[in-house]
DNA sequence: GCGGATATTATCAAAAAATGGAATGAAAAG
DNA sequence: CTTTTCATTCCATTTTTTGATAATATCCGC
């Protein structure tokens, strides 16, 4: 088997390091790291100790595995919210606010929480306020339980195991049997909806973003007042929104 | 002004260089990267250089700015994707503290102390502010008794041979053989207490987290000011706590 | 407990890379 | 055209890193 070292400068071989170990979807042992980083096991081994001495990876519990530590989930954020990124998705955003004219949000998964990386309102004057970076639940929202459902069974199950169901409205669901439909339905129909689950009066239409592989990775949502666009008028947009997040994609690959 | 410079390996400077584009809302000149990265210029100019030709970084057009790359929007995603483990703990936890009303938290051991690696905390404004990261004496906490307990005895004995047991209040054991024997008990009880035995006021109760060979690999505790609840009312919700300890030991599993 | 994997630590001399003060160059500002 | 600011290059020195080898330790299933 032809091993073929990687030379580059320790910086670079730190760095692909970490990149092994977020591709991988689940914590790596120090053999598989090695590996696939085509590096000798004691200069490995050297490194994973410094990355984790500075809390950019973690040892799992159980002693031999490696997992992203806190301040690369911390790290991975703002890259993601960084202006540089925004900017090609941004224009995008407002293609379709001006097509739709209610505010459009671009969501990813985050922990168990739903975290806006970008949004671009409605001109109306009468509309929901939250900044990029802020963060909503997962059980009461079309983004959150699209991501919920799109992701892949086991790691669905992971989060929904022990996710909190607490009622914002009336229409909330609070039930976990009923919530695993909900879940099945999104999933056979590729949208999710919210029903003024979260506030009242407020009703919402997200898409699923799916990068080359074809995972989910994020979600493009239309939110507005029902009074001004009922669910029925939303769903009229729902092509108008998949092409957006066809073109969001694209933007993830370039 | 004391220009107190970053002594730290390479690996972690060019990381630390990255955050700091990252951390910026637009793109940033190598003056203002030296700046806040506190390096001197041709060092962060050489990295800078290396982190450009690896597609980490990008200049900007206008030939003096530098923005993050497609490669680290590529990697910023892969680290958000990554993140349902920790986050289905978390939520874990979440559920026992909502039961329990105290703070929970999940540690392990690291060399001869508890490392802290993630917990949530109790509602009330009186409480204890530990972060995750931080380290704890193993002879004087629940978990740290509990961890040390519950280990092979070979370790056990080589960990316990040297072990120090200073002082921190009245009731703290710092008699060997009496140790000892607390081990003993918690080892067939399998739980562990903290009477006061490291704050004065604060009780403690600690269950093992067991992954699939039985092994004792974390440990779940709880902790309160006495005056709230005391360790007889913590006691009741061994069962839960265990309960909660399965649930964290089926998330190593797949 | 036993044996085969895996992980950790140690060694160490050669090789590579990082270092940073100073000098130089380039570009914008005045 | 001069000044100022910032980016880049130079380079001799110092510091890390490197990785083959190997000894230990630890873990796993049996």
């Amino acid at each position: 088997m032809a091993r073929k070292l990687d030379r580059s400068p320790p910086a670079l071989r730190a760095f692909s390091l970490l990149e092994v170990v977020a591709r991988a979807d689940k914590p790596l042992t120090l053999g598989q790291i090695t590996e696939a980083a085509r590096l000798p096991k004691p200069t490995v081994h050297r490194m994973i100790a410094l990355l984790v001495s500075s809390g950019l990876l973690v040892r799992e519990p159980d002693g031999r595995r490696y997992a992203l530590g806190p301040r690369l989930s911390a790290f991975g954020l703002e890259v993601l919210l960084n202006s540089s990124f925004r900017a090609a998705r941004h224009l995008i955003l407002q293609a379709l606010v001006e097509q739709i004219g209610e505010t459009c949000n671009f969501t990813m998964l985050d922990g168990a929480q739903v975290v806006y990386l970008d949004r671009v309102e409605t001109p109306s004057p009468l509309r929901m306020n939250l900044q990029p970076g802020s963060r909503v639940p997962l059980h009461c929202t079309a983004s959150g339980k699209l991501l919920l459902a799109m992701l892949p069974k086991a790691k669905r199950e992971r989060l929904t195991a022990n996710l909190p169901l607490p009622r914002h409205t009336a229409k909330t669901i609070v039930d976990g049997s009923r919530f695993e439909r909900e879940l099945q339905q999104i999933r056979a129909q590729r949208y999710a909806t919210d029903d003024e689950e979260y506030f009242a009066g407020l009703v919402c239409v997200a898409v699923p973003v799916r990068e080359a592989a074809g995972r989910t990775c994020a979600a493009l949502a239309v939110h507005a007042p029902m009074s001004r666009m009922p669910l029925a008028r939303q769903l009229e947009y729902l092509p108008a929104l998949k092409r957006a997040a066809e073109q969001m994609a694209r933007s993830f690959i370039d």
